[in-house]
DNA sequence: TCACTAGACTAACGCTTGTTAGTTTCTGAT
DNA sequence: ATCAGAAACTAACAAGCGTTAGTCTAGTGA
């Protein structure tokens, strides 16, 4: 999908690990250009303001999610099986883009005229997941527990993954998601 | 421990709900004077600098946390049982300060002199975690599953938790716990 | 009554912020 | 050889930042 390779997209990449490593308000244009290696005013070239750089990283990454989503709740699978392919989701996209999943996480609420629209993805999406663990109740696939509960501490994982995936690199991407499986879906009591 | 109520205190309380919204570095002096009815010159009456204000939210809930392991990590139970106190050490904590759980986990990365001795808590703290869970694995309580992925997810929900508690006050602690501990120890699958 | 203190205020500082305007430089195609 | 476009530059802006100095005011205890 994302191959191009423009100047810009290089400035959204270093932009994002920027973000990473002292969140959105803190990284200064300055301290971007710097990064790149140029002066602050020369990337106005590339780019439409600060602002501009956060909108490209987040909403990308909530699309990628929304889209994901959207294949596995209409596939012909069992709530355990959608939660597997879940998982699986989170981890892909959270390996291709450690850097932009933490301004996911931590910098959305600096969005401006797109905080709405974000905002409507993520609901969206944790009523599909939500859906997904209920029909998994009522099938007897999943223990009748909170189903709140269930989908906080699996989705807390999962979201937290970019903070925990850049150390542990030598795991590819299969096993880390058969990994997590195995603890989040049938415990860690023996 | 923190009952008492200087103004100080109540600056520090306004600052870690504003943190929480924002992030450290998008709160001016000038919002939280704002939220506490004052001018930002008057804040210096009671405090330092705006970094004093961080170091005084994090530094306290760090020792907390270290402090609850210390007393874990020396009681006589198993690894499962301490894995249950840890549970609920984390719900109790983060109950009593939801504000400032959101700069523990977004906003430590701006603390400046006590950068490192936060980083050693921290740890710390993830090393005797790491230990209880391996020591479970030994002890055959606990499934031979990567130790680093058990503690990674575990960890991860109960560090979400700030996120979260605030909009299920209908639960009480003790519940809370309870169902976490369900599903983190014992899983999702029947 | 008087001195002290807590806690507010106004005014201002030097610095940093995101951004704009206008200009120059390099590179590849015609 | 010329031109066009991409991408860098210098210089500067207005606004906002954390913080300081110095002052005023209301309430308390001696």
């Amino acid at each position: 999908m994302n191959v191009v390779n423009t100047r810009r997209d290089e400035i959204i990449k270093t932009a994002a690990k920027l973000f990473k490593e002292k969140g959105y308000s803190a990284v200064t244009m300055r301290d971007l250009a710097t990064a790149m290696g140029i002066k602050a005013a020369s990337l106005y070239n590339h780019i439409h303001s600060k602002q501009d750089i956060l909108k490209e990283i987040i909403i990308s990454l909530a699309e990628e999610f929304t889209h994901g989503m959207e294949i596995i709740k209409t596939s012909d699978n069992n709530s355990i099986q959608k939660l597997n392919l879940i998982i699986a989701l989170h981890v892909d996209i959270t390996t291709n883009n450690t850097y932009g999943m933490a301004s996911l996480n931590n910098d959305w609420m600096h969005l401006e005229e797109q905080l709405e629209y974000y905002l409507k993805l993520r609901k969206n999406y944790e009523q599909d997941f939500l859906n997904i663990v209920k029909s998994g109740i009522s099938s007897n696939e999943i223990i009748d527990s909170n189903p709140e509960i269930i989908m906080f501490s699996v989705l807390s994982t999962l979201r937290s993954l970019y903070l925990w995936i850049p150390k542990k690199d030598e795991l590819n991407a299969k096993d880390l998601a058969q990994n997590l499986t195995n603890v989040l879906i049938y415990g860690i009591n023996k």
